[in-house]
DNA sequence: CGGTCTATAATTTTT
DNA sequence: TTATAGACCG
């Protein structure tokens, strides 16, 4: 326990820890150190006497929350750190929902269901709604009925209940409950519906949190502000921290308004600005600074660094996307060598996965490593899902997505036809799919052999269901014997094309079964505690362990947010990709400029900027513009060339480094 | 029913 | 160019 010492913060900082009553907008800018001031403001509360379960700190990611949960963890008492709430917005709601949600007519036993299961069920509405002649894209509906939801609605808006998304709407929220089963944007309503609707709940939440932190607060949506403004008591002691300038998720729901009106929400609050940088150079931190003084509507602030100088922002024209991604993979490799550069602090930043493909070409060509970020999540992953769903229908055995998922895998004999008599019975029961199983008068109308088979699956899931909650059951070796009874690891490998795909996948399955072991030792909320962590952590899957850790990053510009590099490359600063053609069309330049003002202060010491003239766009030639934010780039921190006059730069016999130096004399000069 | 073909569209992504 | 969805055919 290294403490934490009030004097190592600058004065902004330690106001802001000092700061422990009432409502507090911290405004941290890019690289002020935001993380450090909420451990030391949480290791102050401690220390002047505030009990750490009264304190709660709320991120987006479980990623931040890990990261405060560890720093913290280095500053005051362990036992102390581990009382403190740390948690995400999700599995926030989740703990506020299992312990009160059956005031809203669910049972706390309630599944979760994640974007794929989400969308399954509403492709099976979809057809069950819509007449012959209408089509609905699922993907749509989808987003349509999340954005209604993330705003507040319960149904569909007075007027939209006839439209075939607003009777889609309507159908999916009651089937949801009939299968107890919420989605991400439910976990977030329906505790604010418990909270606002529910004195005893929101009492008895109120008195549990005296102090609340609220992280990335520029990225909260409506339901976050209400979950918040609903946990604060009169107390307010409600201290947020963001950069309004460092919104770039209004398309996902995020409420700029939410931070620059804060005072409305909360009155009279005390507004600390952090402006000291403590990442990037002067050079670059001007750079930023300049450009993003063009959107309106924002808190001004104005960064500083300590750092005086560092060398221009490269600005550099390509002929075209190929040349941009050699340059970018060639300028590594020099910098790598004659500096020493380490892999893992180079960053490709681009604004589009798309672009990342060819510099990867280039990378894997000069046998530099890399990673790239994003990509397949884990739990995208057919086995896991599948393993996930049979410990779902355990718990919860209305839960017919999960039980429609496993019903058949591996093959027990409950053919699809079998299965859609099933789930169109569960409809005229208006139950569930397990309930229309177990159904007498379902059960008769099927052939022997049939029922011979229902009976058989009921019996299974009964079975395990009873087994699993009798007090003290070994719960991990319970799935485990139920996969093993079911034969689902024989049935996998015989599934997969290639024995390679068949060990991996034997291997997700079992490293799933170990989690869930390793979990079952250290809490002691069984199965139902690892499915809710597991849901609620659809984290892509990287530099977890393995050899992945070190390498050029590349990424997009809304991943490398939080993210800090000594080397950066921006690729393609041309008007169409960023700002994005979309963009213009949907009024959001501003989040644009936003995104590039993100994709600048990653860099601590070296930013180099690239266009192209020319780019391969779908598979044909398109010329390309400057971005029009290059104009609002100022002149004296950022230098513009083409790679073509670089090329034709006499170039000395020595080392790369004096090139270097000998070109800025150059450009000095001119 | 399952595989193949053709049209279509094309940011950003966490929980 | 490439991914995906829906149509179409064996």
């Amino acid at each position: 326990m290294a403490g934490f010492r009030l004097f190592d913060l600058n004065p902004e900082q330690q106001k802001a820890v000092l700061t422990t009553d009432g409502p507090l907008l911290i405004l941290a800018g890019a690289g002020t150190g935001k993380t450090r001031v909420i451990t030391s403001r949480v290791a102050y509360l401690i220390s002047e006497g505030v009990s750490p379960s009264n304190i709660l700190a709320v991120t987006f990611t479980n990623k931040a929350a890990k990261e405060m949960r560890e720093r913290l963890a280095a500053m005051v008492e362990k036992s102390a750190a581990s009382k403190v709430l740390m948690s995400t917005f999700h599995a926030l709601c989740v703990r506020i929902l299992r312990s009160g949600i059956e005031h809203l007519g669910y049972k706390n036993n309630f599944s979760i269901y994640d974007e794929g299961d989400q969308l399954g069920l509403i492709k099976k509405i979809i057809t069950r709604t819509a007449a012959q002649d209408e089509k609905l894209d699922p993907h749509l509906a989808k987003n349509l009925i999340s954005k209604a939801k993330n705003n507040g609605w319960r149904e569909p808006a007075p007027g939209e209940e006839k439209s075939l998304v607003g009777a889609v709407f309507a159908r999916y929220q009651a089937e949801l409950k009939t299968l107890n089963a919420v989605d991400f944007d439910d976990l977030l309503l329906l505790a604010v519906q418990l909270l606002e609707e529910h004195e005893v709940v929101r009492r008895k939440w109120q008195d549990r949190f005296h102090y609340l932190m609220v992280d990335e607060f520029q990225d909260t949506n409506r339901l976050q502000l209400r979950l918040i403004t609903q946990l604060a008591d009169e107390r307010k002691n409600v201290a947020v921290v963001g950069d309004d300038d460092q919104s770039i998720y209004g398309w996902r729901g995020a409420e700029v308004t939410n931070i620059l009106e804060f005072e409305s929400h909360f009155p009279n609050p005390t507004v600390v600005k952090l402006e000291q940088n403590y990442r990037s150079t002067n050079a670059i931190l001007q750079t930023a600074n300049i450009l993003i003084r063009n959107n309106p509507r924002r808190r001004v602030k104005n960064l500083w660094s300590a750092q005086e100088g560092g060398s221009k922002v490269r600005l550099i024209a390509m002929p075209d996307d190929r040349q941009e991604a050699q340059f970018i993979g060639d300028d590594i490799q020099n910098l790598q060598m004659t500096e020493g550069v380490k892999w893992e602090d180079f960053a490709v930043l681009f604004r589009m996965n798309s672009q990342i493909r060819l510099v990867e070409q280039v990378l894997r060509q000069l046998k530099i490593p890399y990673k790239v970020v994003g990509g397949k999540s884990f739990f995208d992953r057919r086995e896991v899902k599948d393993l996930l769903a049979y410990a779902s229908c355990l718990l919860n055995t209305d839960d017919d997505v999960s039980l429609l998922r496993i019903i058949n895998t591996p093959a027990r004999g409950l053919s699809p036809s079998l299965v859609e008599q099933a789930t169109a019975h569960s409809s005229r029961m208006r139950s569930s799919v397990w309930n229309a199983l177990r159904d007498a008068a379902f059960q008769a109308g099927l052939t022997t052999r049939s029922r011979t088979a229902v009976q058989a699956f009921v019996g299974l899931v009964d079975r395990y269901e009873t087994l699993l909650n009798q007090p003290l059951s070994d719960q991990p070796a319970l799935l485990r014997e139920m996969i093993e009874e079911v034969g689902y690891l024989e049935d996998l490998r015989r599934t997969c094309k290639t024995p390679e795909e068949g060990l991996s996948r034997e291997n997700n399955v079992k490293d799933l079964l170990k989690s869930f072991d390793e979990y079952g030792e250290k809490s002691s909320e069984g199965l139902r505690g690892f499915l809710d962590e597991m849901m609620l952590r659809q984290e892509r899957e990287e530099e977890d362990e393995d050899d992945k850790g070190s390498g050029v990053w590349l990424i997009t510009l809304h991943a490398a947010k939080g993210l800090e590099f000594p080397y950066v490359y921006l690729a393609g600063l041309e008007e169409g990709v960023i700002p994005h053609d979309r963009s213009k069309m949907e009024g959001t330049v501003d989040e644009e400029r936003r995104l590039l003002y993100v994709g600048i202060t990653r860099a601590k010491r070296n930013l180099a900027i690239t266009w192209c003239q020319q780019r391969i766009k779908f598979g044909s030639v398109t010329p390309c513009n400057l971005s029009s934010f290059a104009k609002e780039l100022p002149a004296e921190f950022v230098e513009q060339k083409s790679l073509v006059q670089m090329q034709n730069t006499p170039v000395s016999a020595e080392s790369a480094k004096s090139r270097f130096e000998a070109m800025l004399a150059m450009i000095s000069k001119l």
